[in-house]
DNA sequence: TTGTGTTTTATTGCCTCC
DNA sequence: GGAGGCAATAAAACACAA
């Protein structure tokens, strides 16, 4: 503190707040202070073991001779007085009166006009510019303390919105595994309406030949093979036709892929058994948001960009999703 | 008692505002 | 250009385990 910078430098008009507080008359508490300590002293912090530069030391003025004076009185005497003028750059913590009094005053406004540094500096026998410095380093601890206090706020956030993004993972893995499963129902179905479809086709070209069973009992598993293929590239391009021609419903599309033109005697009509229209909405309505919002980490941006459009879905998940709204 | 980590007081340099 | 605020830092004071 004996550093001549501190006290004369330009930062704080030292001469100015000196003769401030030489013209102070003593006591040194003021009117706020005695209201806020109503200990009946003059002043609280008259124990004071501040520290004061020793130029005010040897000024021994104003707060500073009630400082001393309680200081000879408190302490040990005569040795410790001399260590103290033998050290006066050694910093001396404020007295916990002293520091409750500048954490009241702080919690009143954290901003320290001059006027009130002053007058600070006055009831607690400390030079203005300590008072600033206190205020400055509390600033500055009220600001860490803040900044810990956010991040705890936002690190619950985030651990609030992992749990949320976790739990709809699993039902959206739920809910792919269902529509799988559906899926797998339907492609099923088809497959028998394609060995009904044929069955039809050959007993519609051969009538006399033999009975619808047989006809169907004759086929080897070659030709069910390739009827499942072909149905498959069928289902492949209504599917793709449903996705290219904004249909609102994958039956007309499936079905009308399936159908024989003007055959009316087709009887695999669309069945809502298993899959009610309340269901096919509801599960339309489950699978809209993962639709609409892909999960960022399931985007795969290694795909081309004609790929975009499968909403962070493998591409194989692609029909389901598209044909499922 | 001592080493070590933490807290408090103070300094320094830079920046902004008037 | 001066005053004051802030971030970074130094250093003394303090707390505490070994």
């Amino acid at each position: 503190m004996a550093d001549g910078r501190v006290f004369s430098s330009a930062r704080t008009n030292t001469s100015n707040l000196n003769i401030l507080l030489q013209n102070q008359t003593p006591p040194c508490a003021s009117e706020s202070l005695d209201t806020f300590f109503l200990s009946g002293s003059s002043s609280p912090f008259l124990g004071s073991r501040s520290m004061v530069s020793f130029e005010d030391v040897q000024r021994g003025k104003g707060c500073n001779r009630s400082f001393f004076r309680s200081f000879d009185h408190d302490e040990n005497g005569d040795d410790d007085m001399d260590e103290y003028f033998h050290q006066p750059e050694k910093k001396r913590r404020l007295t916990a009166d002293q520091v409750h009094f500048l954490e009241k005053s702080f919690e009143v406004e954290n901003k320290l006009e001059p006027e009130r540094k002053i007058q600070l500096a006055k009831d607690l026998g400390l030079q203005p510019r300590q008072v600033a410095i206190w205020f400055q380093n509390r600033r500055a601890r009220w600001k860490s303390k803040q900044l810990e206090k956010d991040y705890d706020s936002l690190q619950a956030s985030y651990n609030s919105l992992k749990a949320d993004y976790e739990s709809l993972l699993k039902e959206k893995e739920k809910l792919k595994s269902e529509v799988a499963n559906l899926t797998e129902k339907v492609l099923l179905r088809e497959k028998q309406g394609g060995n009904f479809e044929q069955a039809e086709t050959n007993r519609l070209q051969e009538p006399q030949q033999k009975p619808l069973s047989d006809s169907a009992a004759s086929d080897g598993e070659g030709s069910k093979a390739s009827i499942g293929a072909s149905k498959q590239e069928d289902i492949s391009s209504a599917k793709s036709d449903i996705f290219d021609s904004d249909s609102p419903h994958y039956t007309d599309g499936v079905h009308s892929a399936l159908l024989e033109p003007g055959d009316s005697s087709y009887i695999f009509e669309p069945d809502q058994s298993d899959l009610s229209q309340d269901e096919d909405d509801n599960l339309s309505k489950t699978l809209l948001p993962p639709y609409v919002f892909p999960k960022l980490e399931d985007v795969d941006y290694s795909d081309p960009p004609e790929s975009s459009c499968n909403f962070g879905f493998p591409v194989e998940d692609h029909a389901f999703w598209s044909w499922s709204y």
